[in-house]
DNA sequence: TTTGGTGTTTTGTGATCACAAATTGCGAGG
DNA sequence: CCTCGCAATTTGTGATCACAAAACACCAAA
């Protein structure tokens, strides 16, 4: 009876194995924005052939992830400040909506678990930790969006949060974690109260308080 | 010196030909939710092999406009009306921002553009051509977008876009064309004036016209 | 007519390979 | 020190194939 809750890592497609081995790298921001990927390198380094890399790679392209030049060149993107502002105004416009429909959640078990994950986040900042500040915020809203029910807005904010990951992990690493403010605690207690219009308001200052840090970033 | 403008459908990787070749049948609402393919009728159709029709299809799975199964059958998505209604929210909240964006655009050119555009809608309109007021309704929004110059949210409303088309494809086929409020010529007004807030509001008026008529066509 | 099972066919998957194009490394010439 | 050019190498692409699993068709039993 072991590891029933194996996340099902095994019996997976080679391909879907790739694919979120490679997704997660993008996620944590353990690319730089420009870093040169080949299809022989991932296949080696996940042992598998050139075929599954491939799908995944280009499954990760479209998703905006990784991007491929004409010549089939992979690498990380690296985003002006255009785009990114672009990328956080599209965050602004459905984040805040999905924080409004999962206000709606009466769930306690929701509550808890979004807590539990803010504690991490707490931990992360005073100890400068980027990687796991950016894996455990990413968390915290997922986590909550996914109670919004809306599976295709979900969808749409995840390829969103994979372009800009990149260049918030520069970010924070040059900046640090420390002197962020903490919006969670507002969104919790807004959450507590189903008061949608609050917890949105709480989401949309955690999301465009990643916008400032980046365009402060930015020289 | 036959076709300079051959919208180089040569020279492209096989794949990238085969991507665009299904994505096209997708956005015209060609197949139908719940159709399913296979990788050989793909390859057989377009005389490639298996590997760029994988690829094509794994891509569109991304981008949503294919779904497949965990055994790997391939199907036309057929979204419940709670799906609809998210993708179709998301094109409120990005569309009219789009709109807004391209407001500022005192592009000539561009108005003459969306002009024959719309006049093509009008006939399409007229003659009850669903397929044809489909692609040239989904044009008009792209030029207009296009002149946003935010790429990264004109791909977003995209991979909308290829998630509704089916199912609006089914709409326009059973309750017809001809009686569509055109809000097209608002918009062109409100482009001429540069006026932001009026270019949003008609194209919002225009997605939730779209809305409305798949919410009622679901009994 | 419906249900259950069984054998056939269809289908996606992943590895391998030849090939062409792009990239890289390096040395000659300025 | 920089730039150009050529050769060696690296890299993505697409076809093919063996394989296992899923889907399907068909027939017998209730």
């Amino acid at each position: 009876m072991q590891a029933l809750d194996d996340t099902v890592l095994d019996n997976l497609p080679t391909h879907e194995r790739v694919y979120r081995a490679l997704r997660d790298t993008v996620m944590d921001g353990a690319l730089a924005p420009g870093e040169v990927l080949t299809l022989r390198g991932i296949a080696e380094r996940l042992s598998v052939s050139m075929t599954p890399a491939r799908e995944a790679v280009r499954r990760l392209a479209a998703e905006r992830a990784l991007e491929m030049t004409g010549s089939g060149r992979i690498f990380v993107p690296n985003p002006g400040l255009d785009q990114l502002e672009d990328l956080f105004q599209a965050r602004l416009l459905l984040e805040p909506e999905l924080a409004r429909r999962a206000a709606s959640s009466p769930d306690k078990t929701l509550r808890k678990r979004l807590s539990q994950i803010d504690s991490s986040i707490d931990e992360n900042m005073k100890s400068g930790d980027a990687v796991g500040y950016i894996r455990n915020n990413t968390q915290f809203h997922r986590t909550l969006y996914q109670a919004a029910e809306a599976p295709a807005l979900l969808a749409l904010v995840e390829t969103v949060w994979l372009q800009t990951a990149p260049m918030m992990r520069r970010v924070y690493g040059r900046l640090g974690t420390r002197e962020l403010t903490d919006y969670h605690e507002a969104a919790l207690a807004a959450l507590a109260k189903q008061d949608a219009k609050a917890l949105a308001q709480a989401i949309e200052a955690d999301v465009a308080q990643g916008r400032d840090l980046l365009r402060q970033a930015q020289t």
